[in-house]
DNA sequence: ATACATGATTTTGA
DNA sequence: TCAAAATCATGTAT
């Protein structure tokens, strides 16, 4: 008690009014050597506070607390710490938002992460679908997708409330501390929230940390789930079978047209590898074909074994079909030249093998036809091509035009020629309908092959004699 | 580790 | 717009 009026007195003697301003460097010389000791007596004894007993600390803290020039003590002592810019060290008030943050949250809400929740994130489905050129062929992939994608998110918001939480728990703890000191020394509510932008920064760090190593979870699986060359699986040794069985069969004219190509992806898909959950697409047909005919044609040699094999194959299937033609429509072929629509018909089989001189198409005689074939590669232009046969078409047109029938009444010139099944299944037009300028025979490129895929194969086709 | 095979994508040309 | 050609990237056999 005796101290406590002995502070009194002394902050008395201090003569603050709470209303003059001081001037931090005035301060001091405008004082006389003895105030200038009191003041140093009173923070002296405030520093000694510590030392002493709780009990009396705590009296001692009362008493300044109940101190009637408290107030204006500490507002003067708050402004001197304002004024000597050391609380002031971190704060840069109004700050843009961190544009690193504001890239990480874009792209968060982009991949359907963070946004709103509504159908498990939907909108990176959406994405993620129309990213891939969507289709219900991905569909397995995509769920597989959504599943790891939805588990990020929810790791995602988990570690984001955890972090949110802690946060809030933090700044308010460090707020009532602050608060509470606020009594004891001169802290003032601006010193407060600044305080509480420190934290709230210092904490954003570790926001944006979690919100980065969310991105890349999401683009690792992006990559890993979206990225096609990353999932190349080679198909299986069946559906690249029946794809080899389709090309060599149809050597001569190797595009299989939408109907064929669908045909070939259910084939294909049925014996391909199911518990990997692949199947095999329409547009996957598309690239085997197209990667096949530029491989083949780029070293034909390297694939006669493989022809051979497959041409094998086609003759003991033939043969055992062979008196089970198929009626239905087969593989014909549209000719990008001259817009040729060559369709299949048992008919028509003698009409073509005058025009081209073949008698006897069968699969046993493949060996046979592949020499002929050689044979009539070889020829003056040195390549096989229905375009110098511009008018046999023609006069096909007028030997028979019951059976050739306009195929696109718009063009015009667009034949629909009835194509021998006897053709089909054999080299004729190879190796192979390969003409001399390293085109596939461009008689025989088709713009669009409008055939039909023959019934169960298009093996039975070597069996017209 | 390497070369080769192969499915997918990109570029090019008609 | 389609197919060829070139290229990429991964799978596989050695």
């Amino acid at each position: 008690m005796e101290e406590h009026a002995h502070l009194m007195q002394t902050l008395g003697g201090v003569t603050l009014n709470g209303l003059t301003p001081i001037s931090l460097p005035g301060i001091h010389e405008s004082m006389e050597p003895a105030n200038k000791q009191e003041i140093g007596d009173i923070l002296h004894q405030i520093m000694a506070i510590t030392d002493q007993s709780l009990d009396e600390a705590q009296a001692k803290k009362h008493g300044l607390n109940c101190h009637r020039m408290k107030p204006a003590l500490f507002s003067v002592l708050c402004e001197i710490k304002e004024k000597t810019g050391l609380s002031l060290r971190n704060s840069q008030d109004e700050e843009p938002p961190d544009p690193q943050l504001m890239r990480l949250d874009n792209m968060l809400l982009a991949e359907g992460v963070s946004g709103p929740e509504k159908g498990g994130g939907a909108s990176a489905i959406t994405i993620a679908t129309t990213a891939v050129g969507g289709g219900a062929e991905n569909s397995i992939e995509h769920s597989d997708y959504k599943a790891k994608l939805s588990q990020i998110r929810n790791i995602y918001h988990s570690e984001l409330e955890k972090y949110q939480q802690a946060c809030e728990e933090f700044t308010s703890h460090v707020m009532n501390l602050l608060r509470e000191q606020s009594r004891s020394r001169p802290v003032s509510p601006r010193e407060i929230e600044r305080m509480v932008k420190i934290i709230q920064r210092k904490f954003s760090s570790i926001q944006i940390q979690l919100k980065q190593s969310t991105c890349e979870a999401v683009m690792i699986l992006r990559s890993r789930f979206l990225d096609a060359r990353r999932k190349r699986r080679n198909f299986s040794k069946q559906a690249t079978e029946i794809l080899n069985e389709y090309f060599y069969s149809h050597l001569s004219n190797p595009y299989p047209s939408e109907e064929a190509k669908e045909e070939l992806a259910r084939k294909c898909s049925i014996t391909v590898s199911q518990a990997k959950g692949s199947t095999i697409t329409v547009s996957q047909v598309s690239n085997w074909f197209g990667n096949k005919r530029i491989r083949y044609k780029k070293n034909i040699g390297k694939f006669q074994e493989e022809a051979n094999l497959y041409a094998a194959k086609t003759a003991v299937t033939a043969a055992q079909g062979q008196h089970s033609h198929d009626s239905s429509p087969s593989a014909g072929f549209q000719m990008k030249d001259e817009d040729f629509q060559l369709d299949v018909s048992e008919d028509k089989n003698n009409l073509l093998n005058n025009i081209f001189n073949v008698d006897c198409v069968c699969g046993l005689c493949w060996w046979n036809l592949t020499i002929r074939s050689l044979f009539v590669s070889a020829g003056s232009s040195g390549s096989y091509s229905l375009q110098s046969s511009g008018e046999i078409f023609t006069n096909v047109t007028d030997l028979n035009s019951s059976f050739l029938s306009t195929q696109d009444p718009g063009a015009g010139q667009t034949l629909s020629l009835n194509y021998s099944d006897g053709l089909r299944g054999n080299p004729l037009y190879g190796p192979h309908g390969l003409n001399g300028n390293g085109g596939w025979s461009d008689a025989l490129t088709p713009s669009s092959v409008t055939s039909p895929i023959e019934g169960t194969s298009s093996i039975h086709s070597d069996t017209s004699n």
